[in-house]
RNA sequence: CGCGGGGUGGAGCAGUCUGGUAGCUCGUCAGGCUCAUAACCUGAAGGUCGCAGGUUCAAAUCCUGCCCCCGCAA
């Protein structure tokens, strides 16, 4: 088929590749290069970057609500629009150029976590499972009728970073099969249920500082879904500690007189209000991701200091 | 020119301001001790101190240029 591919980050490339290798890519569409990193140049988006190495035609509309960017988009004359994590509303008129429409990858299972964070909003809420859905996209926000949708388990060793890396594997299987069957027409889009939507917000900068009067198992939940990006912090001295991994240690119920935030041993074991937590990966501000037994070995870190 | 931290044996750091034969914790290897061990003791190997110039009797340390990594902010 003829596929029109809109997507911007990481987690939308492995399907445009996929795609890229089993159907004609007409264009691709991404968010414009904005101010990033160091130095605030202009940097293209994974999906940006992937296209133009691949040599497709990359568009970088600012919206698409304008008849001219719509009437470009109509004139690839597409099948189908894949759209994974794209950032940008689409208009009626958007949805409904392609002849089969624009089907959605969507990193949770609908109608649970719509919206822009489903991998972090399934982690940090303590869901068990989570997974891929293929819709078929409407004017609402992740409102579409379901094609496909596949499971993926999450424990408590899951971070975001791993959940992102298997769910974009997932949805890059699931858009193939989708594809498949919507051009053999075998296959019938279901509704939405209308009980259990939730929607997944964008994650805030304020969301990242860990509070430890939390009990262990939540914040355990916040720093792994937070984890590797942004990376949820504990101030230390006035510099920022990341914590990337943790690991529940079990506590006596009767040490509550130990405030939450301290250290309880030699091996950066915090105190929560409920539990303790032991980082095994962390970084320092300015430093590589290192092991907490690593990070230990050349940072004086006395017991009983206390967290912020 | 957005702000800032950093590149020192395999790992993480100190030493740089106040130039003068490279240090700490750990790992590795060898030997010892031990019922045993990730424990302990002894010894050893391993570094052109990111790169290139410059200053100096002497540069990890001072000066200049460059490369790379990272945090913030967007």
């Amino acid at each position: 088929m003829r596929v029109v591919f809109m997507g911007t980050p990481e987690f939308s490339v492995p399907a445009l590749q996929a795609i890229a290798s089993r159907h004609e890519v007409a264009a691709v569409y991404s968010q414009p290069p904005r101010q990033a990193g160091r130095g605030q140049k202009p940097r293209p988006g994974p999906v940006h970057a992937f296209a133009e190495r691949a040599g497709f035609p990359v568009h970088t509309p600012q919206s698409l609500k304008k008849p001219d960017a719509q009437d470009i988009f109509a004139a690839h004359a597409a099948d189908v629009a894949v759209v994974a994590a794209y950032g940008l509303i689409l208009p009626q008129a958007v949805l409904d150029a392609p002849k089969f429409g624009c089907l959605n990858i969507h990193a949770s299972l609908l109608p649970r976590w719509r919206g822009a964070a489903p991998i972090q909003r399934a982690i940090m809420a303590g869901d068990t499972e989570t997974g891929v859905t293929i819709m078929q996209m409407d004017a609402g926000l992740d409102t579409g009728d379901m094609l496909l949708a596949e499971r993926a388990a999450i424990d408590d060793t899951t971070t975001a970073g791993d959940l992102h890396d298997r769910l974009a594997e997932l949805g890059c299987k699931l858009i193939v099969d989708a594809l498949a069957a919507v051009e053999a027409a075998d296959i019938s889009p279901q509704p939405q249920p209308e009980a259990g939507v939730t929607y997944a917000d964008k994650i805030a900068k304020s969301e990242a500082h860990l509070d430890f009067n939390a009990p262990a198992a939540d914040v355990l939940r916040r720093v792994h879904g937070l984890s590797p990006y942004p990376g949820a912090f504990v101030l230390l001295g006035g510099k920022r500690l990341k914590l990337l991994n943790v690991d529940m240690i079990k506590r006596d119920a009767a040490q509550t007189d130990i405030p939450p935030g301290t250290i309880l041993d030699d091996q950066l074991t915090l105190m929560c209000a409920k539990g303790a937590l032991r980082p095994s990966r962390v970084q320092l501000e300015g430093k590589a991701p290192m092991e907490t037994a690593d990070f230990l070995r050349g940072f004086e870190l006395p017991i009983g200091t206390t967290v912020g």
